[in-house]
DNA sequence: TTGTACGCGTTATCAT
DNA sequence: ATGATAACGCGTACAA
C-alpha cells in the first residue's frame, strides 16, 4: 500500500494524497477528507524509508547509552523516552560497551543514520576534544558539563557535582567525622569521577582534613560490585574510616553490604553517603543517604535543549539543575 | 557522499562499486581494493533509507517495552542487546505506557518500520488474542509462556514459574511456615501474576494450608513503592504472617522497607521472598531470598529463537528455561 | 486547487 | 568482470 495505490483509489493525484498527508495547505476540503478516509480504512503509513531518503535526514533523536550497569542511565533513558514521546520526534537508543568510544561511535552513526540530534549520558571529556569535531549535529550532554569544551553545537545539562559534593563531606565534617574514605570512579578516565574528587578535596583542603588518595580513596566502576570490592580493600586498609562517601548509588549499596559482612554496622560504625537518589535508595535499610539529582528534570532539559537547537538556531546553553542532599538514615552525627 | 561519488573517485560503475560494498561475487579483486580503499578514506556508509527502501526490509529487530519502573525489563533489554550486537541485525527499542495494548502498538510498528522479527518481554494474552493475528513478523515472548497461544508466528521463551512459585511455597511450609501473605500482580490484567498465582495456589492446595485471596493477598504493580503500599495493606490485616511471598524482587523490597518500618524484623518476624534475581537482591541487608531466571538465558535464548525463524523456516518454539531458588537470608525456618 | 515528473541512494537485472 | 538503467515510495518544484 502506497501512495500511488490511495491515489488511484480516491481519484486524486499522488501529489495531492502526499500534501493531504502532510497536512500541507492548497488541498480542497473535499480531497483532504476523500483521501483522510481512504487512508485511514487500511490503515496506510508512509514509508519512513522513502521519506527521509527524500528528505534527506530522519526524524530521530539520538541517546547513545554507554556501560549499562550504571542504574542512573537505564532510569535516565526511560526518563528521555517519555519526554520525547510528547514531541513529533522519535527516539532510538543506541547501546554502547562501557570503553568504547562514544563519539567515534556517533561520527559513525551520524553518518549511517542521520539523526537530528544526540543526547550523550555521561560522556568522557578527552573523546569529544579528540573527534567531536567531526559531528556537526546538535548535540546535548547529560550529567556531564560540557560548558569549558569549545564547540558550539554542544549544549549540556548537569547538576553541580562539586559544589554538591563538597557540601555534603563538609556536612559529613560537621558532623565530626575526621576520618573519611572516598569511592569513586576511576580519575583518569571519568570526568564524573574527576568533578566529584576535586570536590572532596575542595572541603578536606578547607577543613583541614587530612586525606590522602593512595591511602583513601578506592577505585571502582559503577556497580554494586564494584563498590563492595572496593569498600573491603579500604577496610582491609584502615579501621579507622567512620564515614566513606561514593559517587554513585549502586557503589554505596555494594559498600553497605561489604561493611556489614565485616561485622561494621551502618550507619552506628560507617556513615555512608551516595550519589545519583536513585528509587531504590529510599527502600533499602537504613534508608540511603544521597546527593540526588532529578532524574526527570535531567531528562526534561536535555530534551528541550536539544530541541531548541534542532527546531531554532540558538547557541550552546550549559545549564546547571540543582542537585539536592537527601540525608537518610545511612550517616549519623558522631560527636561526643 | 554517495556510491556515485565513489564510482567517480574509482572509475568503477555504480554497480560495481555496490557488489564491492556488499561482498558480492564477480569482481575483480583490483576493483575490490580499489573501491574499499576509497570507501575507508573517506569513511563511506552505505545510506540505510535507500538501502531498505529498495530492499523493501529493514534489518532491524523490535523490543517492545511496556511500563518502565521494571527493572527487570531494563535488565532485559540490556542483555538483549549485546546478544544482538553480536548478529548483523540492528535492535530497535521501542519503549511504550504501561496501560497500552503492545500488541496494537506492535501492529503499527510493524507497517511503518517494518522490522523482521520482535520481542515482547512480558505481554498479556488478553491483547494477543485480540489483534496479534494482523502480525505476520515472527515474534517472540519474552518471560511469558506463548504455548497455549494459537499462533504459529510466536515463540516463547520464559521459565516454569509455577512451578518454581509452588516449589518456594512449599518450602516455606516446610520451614513451618503457615500463615503465608501473598503480594502480588493485578491477576485480571498479568498472565505472570495469574501463573504464580496458580502456582501458590497449588502448594497451599496440596499442604491443605487456608489461603483467603481478598485476606491473604495483596495487590501491586510492579514497583518498590507498589510494594510497599501493598506489605501495609497486609500488616493491617493482620499480624499473624510469618511469610510473603512476592511475585517481584522489587516488591520485595518494598515491603521488607515497609515491615522495618511498622517494627517487624526481616526474617526473625517475618520471612520475605521476591522473584527474579536482580542482582541488586543480593546487596541489600538481607540478602534477598528470590526465585532467579537468568536474564542472560531470557535473552539468549529469545533472541536466538528469533534469528531462527527470520533465516529459517521453523515452527514456533516454546522453551522454558530454568527458574533456581536462591536461598539467601530475608528467610529463615521457624520450627520450634 | 490539482497534476506531472524528477530525484533522493541503493540494489538488481540485463547487456556487454 | 563490468556498466547502464530501471525500480523502491516519497516530496516538491513547476506547470496547468
Amino acid at each position: 500500500m502506497t501512495i500511488k495505490d490511495l491515489s488511484a483509489q480516491t481519484g486524486y493525484s499522488v501529489g495531492t494524497v502526499s500534501r493531504v498527508l502532510n497536512d500541507q495547505p492548497n488541498v480542497s476540503e473535499k480531497a483532504k477528507k476523500t483521501i483522510l478516509e481512504a487512508a485511514a480504512a487500511c490503515g496506510f503509513q508512509l514509508n519512513t524509508n522513502a521519506q527521509q531518503l527524500k528528505q534527506q535526514r530522519s526524524n530521530n533523536i539520538l541517546v547513545l547509552v554507554k556501560g549499562s550497569s550504571n542504574q542512573l542511565f537505564s532510569s535516565l533513558v526511560e526518563a528521555i523516552q517519555s519526554r520525547v514521546a510528547l514531541t513529533t520526534y522519535h527516539l532510538v537508543v543506541d547501546y554502547m560497551d562501557e570503553d568504547n568510544d562514544e563519539v567515534l561511535r556517533a561520527v559513525q552513526l551520524v553518518r549511517e543514520k542521520k539523526p537530528l540530534g544526540i543526547l550523550f549520558p555521561g560522556g568522557n571529556r578527552e573523546n569529544f576534544l579528540a573527534h567531536f569535531g567531526r559531528i556537526d549535529a546538535p548535540c546535548v550532554l547529560v550529567t556531564s558539563s560540557g560548558a569549558d569544551l569549545p564547540f558550539e553545537n554542544l549544549s549540556s545539562v548537569c547538576c553541580d557535582e562539586d559544589q554538591a559534593v563538597m557540601h555534603t563531606i563538609e556536612r559529613l565534617i560537621d558532623l565530626g567525622h575526621r576520618k573519611i574514605a572516598i569511592i569513586g570512579g576511576y580519575r583518569d578516565r571519568s570526568d564524573t569521577a574527576r568533578r566529584r574528587f576535586q570536590g572532596c578535596m575542595a572541603a578536606f583542603e578547607a577543613h583541614g582534613i587530612p586525606f590522602a588518595p593512595e591511602q583513601d580513596y578506592a577505585n571502582a566502576r559503577f556497580s554494586y560490585e564494584a563498590g563492595y570490592e572496593a569498600a573491603e580493600k579500604l577496610i582491609a586498609r584502615s579501621d579507622q574510616y567512620t564515614a566513606i562517601f561514593c559517587m554513585a548509588d549502586v557503589m554505596a549499596m555494594g559498600a553497605i553490604r561489604a561493611l556489614t559482612d565485616h561485622g561494621l554496622r551502618v550507619p552506628q560504625d560507617v556513615s555512608v553517603v551516595g550519589f545519583d537518589g536513585l528509587s531504590i535508595g529510599e527502600y533499602i535499610v537504613p534508608r540511603l543517604t544521597t546527593v540526588s539529582q532529578s532524574v526527570e528534570q535531567l531528562a526534561q532539559r536535555s530534551v528541550d535543549l536539544l530541541r531548541e537547537r534542532i527546531e531554532g538556531s540558538h547557541e550552546a546553553i550549559h545549564e546547571v539543575i540543582p542537585a539536592e542532599l537527601q540525608w537518610r538514615e545511612s550517616t549519623r552525627s558522631i560527636e561526643k
